[in-house]
DNA sequence: CCTGGGCGCGCG
DNA sequence: AAAGCGCGCGCCCAGG
């Protein structure tokens, strides 16, 4: 599918026949996709779904299936160094290397009919002569999936109570204040604050002028943060951790944040919906970003917001350690595997007799995952080498690789990026003649900080491969509890992070999706890992708001 | 005046 | 206890 001036180009591609060519006019548009959907279930190939995709929804018309060209080319330049440059993608490519596009030309990426079919038949050689071509082809399948899913919930929206919001924000803040004032209690609590520290005129949201202030009246703090002022005993530190907590809230999900990216939801509906914007594949590792209105950081405190709409409920799902079980069963480690069986990892690391308590088996976990060299988690590593040697050396070998320079891989093939020019020019230089320790320390220093990325880029890439696939699963089985799988009377997601979801539905379907989200998680497992026996154990919940949710 | 970096904190 | 991964964003502040 491409776009023209006043209508789409549909090419249909059949094997063995020839390629129909038709122009529908956009007024005709959905109402051609939606029969040409049911009738034979294509896969929709276009430049960029966010684009095309986007405006099918506001036409009413949703697909089953796509290719994203622009997200499958991303990922093959990385993985086969293909399909080759062409002059109409690098202006795209270079865009996003520069992440200084206006977000404008991202969201009108179109492409002439004859580029999208030509990149489609490239792509598909890339994959066919790469060294996986079933990996490849399976993640950008997955990667298109998720795209149009992306589409669909931002189109969709989080069902949102904004008086709930509002009531919540007043309860602790006050009330609404003029544009760019501090609410009533916040201003209270920056008073106590000058107060405390003597200092009238402070402005406590200046990091300079507030560290200024705690060592003049007697405090010795390295720096403002949180846990470090947590530590100190002094009058200050109650109101300011209280400021800092509050004045985050309103700047962050406030009422300013609600006006722009809150909006009336769909007639009937009765609830307003947050339109997040998703970036599927925004991050070098194959998670989703966001780009405006922080939908991937949407606070606990804000939670009790998202709310069904009258009739309907949220299934609210999360994986329990999602990046360990994947390491698990990436490195083929069956000790590893048996301590995951059940809800509780940690707990099963101790029951294993691994690690003394839960606490220790969790640092030590999180520690091997990023790479933690000091404290507790470096004491613990060796425990962990001694019973899962295999899911160890996975996380080594990365290591190492991204140390020298190299790249390292997901299960299903998403590459790492090479490191950047600057870092090798480090790392040559400490081998020059006239190299000083201080050169050589810095490259060391350099060297291993590229390696807890490649070290974590494995984990989180592939356990980003495992939500992508159960994202699309689920989602074909939500279409098929519901009809056509549009958002206004059948279940459809409406927020996804990572490793959790929610799906908005009918009170009546609502045990038919608690279902649907156990076995889409336990069919990526096996999509992914086949028998291999490790589990993906969710906490679900049935909820009418978020803040519900365990 | 705008822009980019640093900081701090939210999320996983 | 407080460093070890990946992000986005709002705020200050220095530099142009």
């Amino acid at each position: 599918m491409a776009e023209e001036t006043g209508g789409v180009r549909l090419t249909v591609l059949d094997d063995g026949a020839a390629p129909a060519v038709s122009v529908v006019p956009v007024a005709e548009l959905a109402a051609r996709v939606r029969e040409l959907d049911a009738a034979s279930r294509p896969r929709w190939v276009w430049a960029d779904t966010a684009t095309t995709y986007g405006r099918l929804l506001r036409a009413g018309a949703r697909v089953e299936r796509c290719f994203d060209l622009r997200l499958c080319r991303k990922i093959l330049r990385r993985a086969v160094g293909a399909p080759p440059p062409s002059d109409l993608w690098d202006d795209v490519e270079e865009r996003e290397d520069r992440h200084d596009a206006p977000p404008t030309l991202f969201e009108s990426l179109t492409l002439p009919a004859e580029e999208v079919l030509a990149e489609r038949l490239r792509q598909r050689e890339a994959v066919a002569a790469s060294r996986e071509p079933g990996r490849l082809a399976a993640l950008l399948a997955a990667e298109s999936a998720g795209a149009l899913l992306a589409a669909e919930m931002r189109h969709d929206g989080l069902p949102w109570d904004r008086t709930v919001h509002d009531q919540l924000l007043t309860e602790v803040l006050g009330a609404r204040p003029p544009l760019g004032a501090r609410p009533p209690v916040l201003e209270a609590l920056a008073e106590d604050v000058r107060g405390a520290l003597d200092a009238p005129r402070l402005n406590p949201d200046s990091g300079q002028a507030l560290l200024r202030a705690l060592h003049s009246a007697g405090i010795s703090v390295q720096t403002t943060r949180k846990w470090e002022l947590e530590q100190v005993d002094h009058p200050v530190v109650a109101p300011l951790l209280e400021y800092k907590k509050l004045a985050r809230l309103h700047s962050a999900n406030g009422w300013a944040w609600a006006d722009e990216w809150v909006r009336p939801g769909p007639a009937g509906a009765g609830r307003e919906r947050f339109h997040p914007d998703y970036v599927p594949g925004g991050v070098v590792t194959g998670r989703w970003a966001t780009r405006g209105g922080g939908a991937l950081q949407l606070p606990k405190q804000v939670r009790g917001a998202v709310v069904a709409d009258p009739g309907w409920t949220l299934v609210v799902a999360d994986v329990a350690q999602l990046e360990p079980r994947v390491l698990a069963a990436m490195a083929r480690d069956e000790a590893m595997a048996r301590a995951a069986h059940g809800q509780d990892l940690y707990q099963g690391l101790v029951d294993q007799g691994v690690i003394d308590t839960r606490a220790h088996a969790k640092v030590a976990m999180l520690g091997a995952l990023y790479g933690a060299t000091s404290g507790a988690a470096g004491d613990l590593a060796p425990r962990l080498l001694r019973a899962f040697p295999r899911a160890t050396s996975v996380v080594e070998g990365a290591a190492m690789r991204g140390e020298v320079g190299g790249t390292v891989r997901t299960w299903l093939g998403r590459t790492s990026p090479p490191p950047p020019p600057a870092w090798t020019a480090v790392q040559d230089k400490q081998h020059e003649r006239d190299a000083t320790d201080d050169d050589r320390r810095r490259a060391r220093r350099l060297a291993r900080d590229w390696g807890r990325f490649t070290r974590n880029f494995v984990v989180q890439g592939t356990a980003a491969e495992w939500a992508l696939c159960w994202l699309a699963d689920l989602r074909a089985r939500l279409r098929a509890l519901g009809g056509d799988g549009g958002a206004g009377h059948s279940p459809h997601l409406v927020f996804f992070l990572h490793d959790e979801v929610i799906v908005h539905t009918p009170v009546a379907l609502a045990e038919d999706v608690a279902a649907a989200v156990r076995e889409s998680a336990a069919g990526a497992g096996r999509l992914l890992f086949g028998e291999f026996p490790v589990d993906f154990p969710l906490d679900v919940s049935v909820v009418d708001t978020y803040a519900d949710a365990e």
